[in-house]
DNA sequence: CATGCCGGGGT
DNA sequence: ACCCCGGCATG
């Protein structure tokens, strides 16, 4: 109560820190502090109170950047927000960022249901991912349901015709079915057509190699193709914007079917795989190297498969025979395989090369969060099971095709877009925070061991593997929120020791400052 | 080692 | 809510 003896206040503040110390006798340095002489913190408390406004202020914008994620469900905007989110700082953002991170995480689940939905609909009895459902079940939210309400009215009707085609079509592969009216399909030629064009003009376009997968996987349960792979799409939901929900999108299946119409009456391989290739291209990092001494092979996307024959033909008969297993009609192809198998354009010099160019090329920021799926998960495995693949061919690897959604990059076209924002990679390389939500991802790799798990042959159990991976990801929160460390000076350098009673209150409480926000 | 912060704990 | 500190992470 009474005021400490003027002597021992009056000390610099190292005073405090010898005598603290020994022991605290009377109440502890801090007290000590204060009583410094100081006035008891009325010029102290004051100058807080502005600083604190300030911060005030800064946490407004922080907020406003969580709210934004909110209010929509994009993912892009998710983008946005973390790069401010990035910068926001101190105390207070930090919470923030966490709630938003977490959000973020809701959306992207949510999404992925709309899409799973869309798809078990059209798809309907196909039992394609009942793990995965449940999973994601337990997310579900309102605002799913009403997209969903709205796509069944489309969905509805193409359903139908769908499930006929499909039948026509295989009886024991997931297809995607959908079939839109010709004004689609027309699109989707055209849509094909210029991508093949791009391809060949530039080799700039090119997408996010990743995860194609995942994305288009969420893509493609929305056409209501293929549904394995629950899980992988879970996350990467996000790539896919609200737009997949609309039904009036193209729904990669659909493109593929319809190129099959026109091609179809003699299997065109060629063609197909163009089309493909083009997709491919996109899915395929290193689009500049193309140019060189560019190989073209055809790749099982069979799921334990890898394997890769040089000609369309070959491949094909392959998937036919060992996937599909129609032995007897060896010959005849309904055009099915083309699903199952993707051109792969390797540099003369071999795979791996590519494949290794690919994660360190881009990466380099990214490489902060070494998990994150984005980059390597295509990439990474398409090669190793490339390699892997031609032993492990055997009935017991006939699983859904994993691989099969990069088959569908074809429509990339529509994939693609979001999937570029994975580029996210841009996110930043200090993002830490960021890592988090990204770790989530790095699951695939596990899926890639599990694989080994025998599937049915239909094609449907893949998905085990899938959740499974999906369910180990978990990961992803643990990631620690920690402050990266602001670089500015902060109120201990600013002021020193001797004027402690200047730090701001965060600093004297040892917390984020809150004066020098980074 | 100095900093900057987080997670806790005390009042 | 305010005040602090132990301890960890980082440069």
């Amino acid at each position: 109560m009474f005021p400490p003896p003027l002597t021992i206040s009056t000390g610099p503040a190292s005073m405090r820190l010898m005598q603290g110390p020994p022991t605290r006798p009377e109440g502890g340095g801090s007290r000590r502090r204060r009583g410094l002489g100081r006035a008891p913190a009325k010029p102290r408390g004051g100058a807080e109170e502005e600083d604190d406004d300030d911060e005030d202020e800064d946490e407004e914008v922080v907020v406003e950047v969580v709210d934004g994620d909110d209010d929509d469900e994009d993912g892009d905007e998710r983008f946005v927000a973390l790069g401010p989110g990035r910068a926001l700082p101190k105390g207070p953002a930090r919470g923030a960022l966490k709630v938003g991170s977490i959000k973020r995480e809701m959306t992207f689940t949510f999404q992925t249901e709309d899409l799973k939905r869309d798809s078990s609909k059209k798809m309907s009895h196909q039992h394609l991912f009942p793990l995965a459902m449940e999973e994601d079940v337990k997310t579900a939210d309102t605002k799913k349901a009403n997209r969903a309400l709205d796509h069944e009215k489309e969905n509805t009707r193409s359903i139908c015709l769908l499930e006929q085609k499909r039948k026509v079509v295989s009886s024991n592969i997931d297809v995607p079915p959908a079939r839109k009216s010709s004004e689609e399909l027309d699109m989707d030629k055209v849509t094909a057509a210029m991508v093949l064009t791009s391809l060949s003009t530039s080799p700039l376009v090119r997408s996010p190699p990743v995860r194609q997968n995942e994305g288009l996987s969420g893509s493609w349960k929305e056409g209501g193709g293929v549904p394995s792979s629950t899980s992988s799409s879970g996350y990467w939901s996000w790539s896919a914007p609200s737009d997949q929900s609309n039904p009036s999108t193209p729904s990669p299946p659909l493109s593929a079917d319809s190129f099959k119409p026109f091609r179809s009456p003699a299997p065109p391989d060629d063609g197909i795989d163009e089309a493909e290739a083009g997709n491919l291209l996109f899915d395929e990092p290193i689009p500049r190297k193309r140019k060189n001494s560019m190989k073209v092979m055809f790749k099982c996307l069979w799921k334990n498969c890898g394997k890769v024959l040089s000609t369309a033909v070959g491949i094909q008969k392959h998937i036919r025979t060992i996937h599909l297993g129609r032995v007897g009609e060896s010959d005849y192809s309904d055009g099915e395989e083309d699903f199952y198998y993707t051109e792969i354009k390797l540099n003369t010099d071999s795979v791996a090369d590519g494949l290794s160019s690919l994660a360190p090329v881009s990466p380099s920021q990214s490489l902060a969060s070494p998990p994150t799926f984005p980059i390597p998960d295509s990439s990474r495995t398409e090669t190793p099971c490339a390699k892997t693949e031609t032993k492990l061919m055997t009935p017991l690897s006939r699983s859904a095709p994993t691989t099969l959604y990069l088959v569908h990059t074809d429509h990339a076209y529509q994939a693609t877009p979001p999937v570029t924002i994975p580029g996210a990679a841009k996110f930043t390389p200090n993002g830490s925070s960021f890592s988090i939500s990204w770790q989530s991802p790095p699951v695939t790799f596990t899926g890639i061991p599990v694989s080994p798990t025998h599937s049915h042959p239909v094609g449907t159990g893949e998905q085990r593997p899938h959740t499974h991976t999906v369910l180990s990801s978990p990961p992803r929160g643990t990631v620690s929120l920690r402050k990266p460390r602001g670089e500015g000076k902060k109120c201990r350098k600013v002021y020193g020791m001797e004027n402690r009673d200047m730090w701001c209150t965060a600093c004297r409480w040892k917390k984020a400052c809150q004066r020098f926000t980074d």
